[in-house]
DNA sequence: AGCATACAAGAACATCTGTGCGGTGTCAAA
DNA sequence: TTTGACACCGCACAGATGTTCTTGTATGCT
């Protein structure tokens, strides 16, 4: 399933138009925008499309069209397209909540103490499981990994058994941050508020409670921020 | 702004129909949904529909409208349509991750220890703050409203300042649940997890490092379920 | 009564829009 | 060289779809 240059700029044509319209476009306007003369040529890369099962089409119905989110998040196109181009010129009129968005994250594992985290960028499309987030939650949905909570050993980060987090993946950070640490000596991996005070990292906890570590700074390894914690009890 | 029945039933399909096609549907087929023979009929209740914001309709285009749903929240008609019908008959081939569904959580206020919370299902409608949440999240939007903690006083349930906690009224609860419970003699509300051992009821923090409460059952009042807890750092 | 307004029908009309078909150029396999 | 798959172009056709016009029935107000 190779993709063509064409494909991939109408794919994200699509996405884009949804965005602003909350409908699909015609064939037409696909043509106008990728630079296709030829509505039969749009047909044509469409019917590939579909063939590949990106994109839903519906026969001789206008506008008959869709993305397969699920198809596209699988050949990891999904998080391409969600970031499509911002609204452009006429589009902000209809910018209110109706035009939502969305994007899935990877649910890389699960998260305990005494285990180190395994965050390769490269095989998130081998995720076992995909979270559904809203974009008004997120910023940027980019780098965007989620774990699970296994045990009791993030109590101190106010975090419980069974709690999804959501990281950013990042290896420094800021002072003041929540991050997922590695720290070497203890061989676990936690969930702290980080700062660098010299060459010594101050690792605080969530709740104020529990105590601080103070550890040299070469024996924490970062593995991503903390952007969100979630919990669900339903 | 009085709605008619009829114009009521077309907002129900409408939602009804992205919900299972991801386009909008046509004039006509508005029509044959909501047993209007005339096309014009249609044209003339989306025309009201547009004046009063509820739609957005783009001319001479085909399927070219689309619910303004920030309208339809303000006048309380948006949840009863995020949970539109089931997907009829036909349906279930596009059934994957792209007919995605959302809805909006009014965030009712704000909840600290010392401060009874205010749930008056009536004013949903005066909530300054909404969220906006993912099906994929919770079974039934039905209920669902949302407190921004304020103060470390939940932090024996892992909540920390800042957190927004979401609940479904009820007045009941089950045993184990975790509830948002006002405490008639402390005059505070908690988060804990409940269980009603004869006249007694007993209060769990989610932190097992903290104590239980056993209070007369009288003096506890549940004000919701705690169906989840959002955490967000960035 | 007289009149304005909301709601509804049906049919004709004008576009919008997907589809089909003939044709062109490239490239690799036969 | 021939053949066929692939990508592309234009164009005309037909079906899909929004709009407009005329007509009709209530309802409420003066």
């Amino acid at each position: 399933m190779n993709l063509s240059k064409r494909q991939k700029s109408i794919l994200v044509f699509i996405a884009d138009y949804v965005k602003d319209h909350n409908y699909p476009p015609t064939i037409r306007e696909i043509g106008t925008a990728c630079e296709i003369s030829s509505t039969s040529v749009v047909k044509y890369n469409l019917s590939k499309l579909e063939r590949d099962e990106l994109i839903v089409r519906h026969k001789e119905v206008s506008r008959g069209l869709s993305l397969n989110w699920s198809r596209l998040q699988a050949v990891g196109l999904a998080n391409e397209l969600a970031n499509a181009p911002a609204a452009n010129g006429n589009a902000n009129r209809n910018r209110d909540r109706s035009s939502r968005q969305f994007f899935q994250v990877p649910v890389l594992g699960r998260i305990a103490a005494g285990e180190p985290i395994q965050v390769e960028t490269a095989d998130r499309s081998a995720a076992d499981e995909w979270l559904e987030l809203n974009e008004s939650l997120f910023r940027n949905p980019a780098g965007l990994f989620a774990l699970r909570v296994q045990g009791e050993s993030m109590i101190d980060a106010s975090v419980l058994d069974g709690d999804i987090v959501i990281l950013r993946h990042q290896e420094r950070a800021e002072n003041g941050e929540m991050v997922a640490a590695w720290i070497d000596g203890q061989n676990e991996t936690t969930l702290k508020h980080f700062y660098l005070e010299g060459d010594q990292v101050r690792l605080r906890p969530a709740n104020p409670t529990y105590p601080e570590m103070f550890l040299p700074a070469k024996q924490v390894s970062v593995q991503g921020k903390v952007v969100s914690v979630i919990r669900q009890l339903e």
